[in-house]
DNA sequence: ATCGGCTCGCGCAA
DNA sequence: TGCGCGAAGCCGAT
């Protein structure tokens, strides 16, 4: 194997098609879509790797388009936050970077071509997330050069988890055996510091005339985006996309929260979430880079990590409580998220849904039910429930639910629609459009999870038959709420 | 406050 | 074939 197909031996790249890369391009295209970050990224690494090989420099694409479903003000700005810290990081290292916010629906068209006609050889991110499938159907349809897909979504390679897992106790079993093999397999914290490209000159005025590059700080700092033809019902947040709030956020995180984590996580007071999700989402944090904080702070090697392999969640890193639950977390369910994505394309799918449960909720889908609301009672925060409107307020406001809240607000539209496939469509609606960490597998992992996937049987109930319950009131007796409460609930709120 | 029972699918030991 | 086990629950008994 040549050094220049190393890392296919990870199992983390692919090729899309059979072209041969062309050694008179002009440079080696990087089309960043999915893992959205200057660092930490085994695609990145690839295409540095391969514009070394071949004496060229490196091509950046990365585009926002308007055509996606749910796109709006809230996405857009996160993905902007972005786009501005890799335009002034790529400059530095004599990088070239095309940002691209297409205007208008269909006005990127045939850019991608554009690009990928002057290059070497494309590279690109491999995901399940979101419409990233369509895109890498669209890249293999490129002919003029090889192309490549590159998996950084987590510390497992995606195509490693080859069977269905049914529960996490399962696939952490999985885990166990398998990780000791890849932890090693990690991205370069810094490829462009390292890195010996020559420097990139420039595009032709055809491309550049007919595709304006998008200058992305400008876009957040002066003009706004109400001139695209996105969701402005859905208003950017407080919260900020883009590497840096994030790496800030996770070291505050290692810092203050990690050791509360197992504890306090689900007192909405106590904020020892890790509330990393959503860089997560778009790319801007990876989780080898997370991981690789905790196992400093906690001053971990692998030689620590225990030697069974039942799918028993104690003691399984050799790590603090508080890290071994956060774990979990990012590793166990992460993961399993993104192996049941590949497995499994249309998470959407009521029929997706384990077959046990499917049955039991059909069974009890003609029970009666005390409220029914439709997706704009919930959308409006408008239930009988002070409880559950305060968690749709903080969604829609804030774009993230509590951790604990978040179970009770999906079992109640569970409780609250004529059929759980309403209810399905209900979640993922509400979710995919107001969450910043929606349209990912672990959201779905989440919802299905409110209609039994990944979960076991329960004493049978009216309307969620041996599906798991939850109850306001016992959340209530659970969970300080006083203060949630206060924050989110009705009349005014910040 | 704490405990057992309820309940499902899976892997593993036998 | 039986046993143990599991993302966060609920209810009733003690």
């Amino acid at each position: 194997m040549t050094d220049a197909y190393r890392l296919e031996a990870s199992g983390r790249t692919r090729a899309l098609n059979g072209v041969r890369e062309r050694h008179d391009g002009d440079y080696v295209l990087y089309w960043m879509t999915a893992t959205r970050r200057l660092v930490w990224n085994h695609a990145l690494d690839r295409a540095i790797e391969h514009a070394e090989r071949l004496g060229k420099p490196l091509l950046v694409f990365e585009p926002l388009n308007v055509t996606y479903r749910w796109a709006s003000e809230r996405l857009h700005r996160a993905i902007l936050d972005g786009m501005v810290e890799h335009e002034s990081g790529l400059a530095r290292v004599g990088v070239g970077y095309f940002p691209y916010v297409e205007p208008e629906r269909g006005a990127g068209r045939g850019l991608l071509r554009a690009l990928a006609a002057r290059a070497c050889v494309v590279v690109t991110d491999d995901s399940p997330v979101f419409f990233t499938p369509e895109l890498l159907a669209a890249a293999a349809r490129l002919e003029v050069c090889r192309v490549e897909a590159v998996d950084s979504c987590g510390l497992l390679p995606l195509s490693r988890a080859d069977r269905t897992f049914v529960t996490a106790f399962q696939f952490r079993r999985f885990l166990q055996r398998t990780l000791p093999d890849v932890l090693g397999d990690a991205p370069a914290a810094a490829p462009l510091t390292t890195a010996h490209l020559k420097p990139f000159t420039g595009l032709p005025p055809s491309t550049t005339e007919r595709w304006p590059a998008a200058l992305p700080d400008r876009l957040v700092a002066e003009r706004g985006l109400a001139h695209l033809p996105i969701d402005h019902s859905v208003a950017a947040t407080n919260w900020r996309g883009g590497y840096s709030a994030a790496r800030a956020a996770l070291r505050r995180f290692i810092e203050c929260g990690l050791d509360r984590y197992s504890s306090e996580r689900n007192d909405p007071d106590a904020n020892v979430t890790s509330g990393l999700s959503a860089w997560l989402h778009f790319g801007h944090l990876s989780a080898h880079e997370v991981f690789d904080e905790v196992t400093r702070a906690e001053g971990w090697t692998p030689l620590r990590l225990s030697s069974r392999t039942d799918g028993s969640r104690r003691g399984w890193w050799g790590m603090s409580e508080g890290a071994e639950g956060f774990l979990d977390q990012l590793v166990t369910w992460r993961e399993l998220g993104f192996a049941n994505a590949v497995r499994e394309p249309a998470l959407e799918r009521y029929e997706t849904l384990p077959a046990w449960a499917r049955s039991t909720l059909e069974v009890h889908a003609s029970d009666r039910r005390e409220y029914v609301y439709t997706l704009e009672q919930f959308t409006a925060a408008e239930t009988h429930d002070e409880l559950w409107n305060a968690a749709q307020r903080q969604l829609a406001r804030e774009g993230t639910i509590h951790n604990y809240l978040r179970m009770l607000w999906g079992k109640k539209v569970l409780e609250w629609t004529d059929h759980p496939r309403v209810a399905l469509d209900i979640m993922i609606e509400l979710n995919n459009r107001y969450a910043l960490d929606g349209r990912d597998p672990n959201s779905y992992s989440g919802i299905g999870w409110i209609l039994g996937r990944f979960d076991r049987g329960w004493p049978e109930r009216s309307v969620y038959g041996k599906v798991r319950s939850m109850s306001s009131a016992a959340t209530r007796r659970k969970v300080r709420v006083e203060e949630y409460l206060r924050r989110y609930g009705g009349g005014a709120g910040d």
